[in-house]
DNA sequence: CCTAAAAGTTAGAAACAACTAACTTATTTA
DNA sequence: TAAATAAGTTAGTTGTTTCTAACTTTTAGG
């Protein structure tokens, strides 16, 4: 019952977060933002490289794929719409941005472009 | 990461659902309704049995305990709302169904109560 | 340059929730 | 009522994602 999807979709997401701010990202940067283990962010790094959605440079640096970034930056995307409509009928900044962090993984895309409409159209 | 309340709420929602159309609701019914086998709804019913969330008749007829009619039903009321809204934005009913069903367990009680108190103000 | 700290990996374990297969118990129906 | 069908349970497995602990590798400071 329980996807994969909703895990690897967080670490794409919270690495554009972190390339939002600095330049280079590291696994350990991405251990401390999401308060996760160096374990387990280097199995599930592991995993998305096979995957192909993610490269790591020389220096430790993740790279995207285009794939990774195709996926991180909807993901993304429907975060900061959903933060930004929470927001707007009342509800706190913080749980906002709590919820918007586990809705943007269940909602389909025809959900995703409604909401992007509506926000659009006040 | 992931919650095992998802599923209670799960389970105690379905059991609401099919309770507004039988009287008597038992595991197999549940089973069917949800497409898991019996073997899992066994388990599941016998976990929150021991939770205090629901009791069995003695012809199988499932009872949701005080505990669990409140779980259930603001589950259930969650999924309401979302559909709704959902569906007012110009979601297909199919699809603002399966993403409510998805939203419902994710969402808190903060944002629950800013969408009702949206839903009302139209 | 060499040692100490930081970063990254591997191995092994724990939850959790689903599954199938095989079993028991209960209910129908012929 | 006996046989067949339906319902429910148990045992064992799988897949996923996290953890801790221990290890290796890399980086930086003195």
């Amino acid at each position: 019952m329980l996807d994969k999807k909703e895990s690897v979709e967080d670490y794409l997401e919270h690495i554009l977060m972190l390339k939002e701010r600095q330049e280079i990202v590291r696994a350990i940067d991405v251990a401390r933002l999401m308060n996760f283990s160096k374990a387990s962010v280097s199995i599930a790094l592991k995993k998305m490289k096979t995957d192909g959605l993610v490269t790591v440079e020389a220096n430790g640096n993740l790279v995207l794929t285009e794939k990774g970034l195709e996926i991180g930056s909807v993901t993304y995307a429907k975060h900061k719409i959903l933060t930004e409509l929470l927001e707007k009928i009342g509800v706190s900044s913080e749980q906002a941005h709590l919820d918007a962090c586990r809705v943007e993984h269940v909602i389909s895309d025809e959900t995703f472009n409604a909401l992007k409409k509506y926000s659009n159209n006040k």
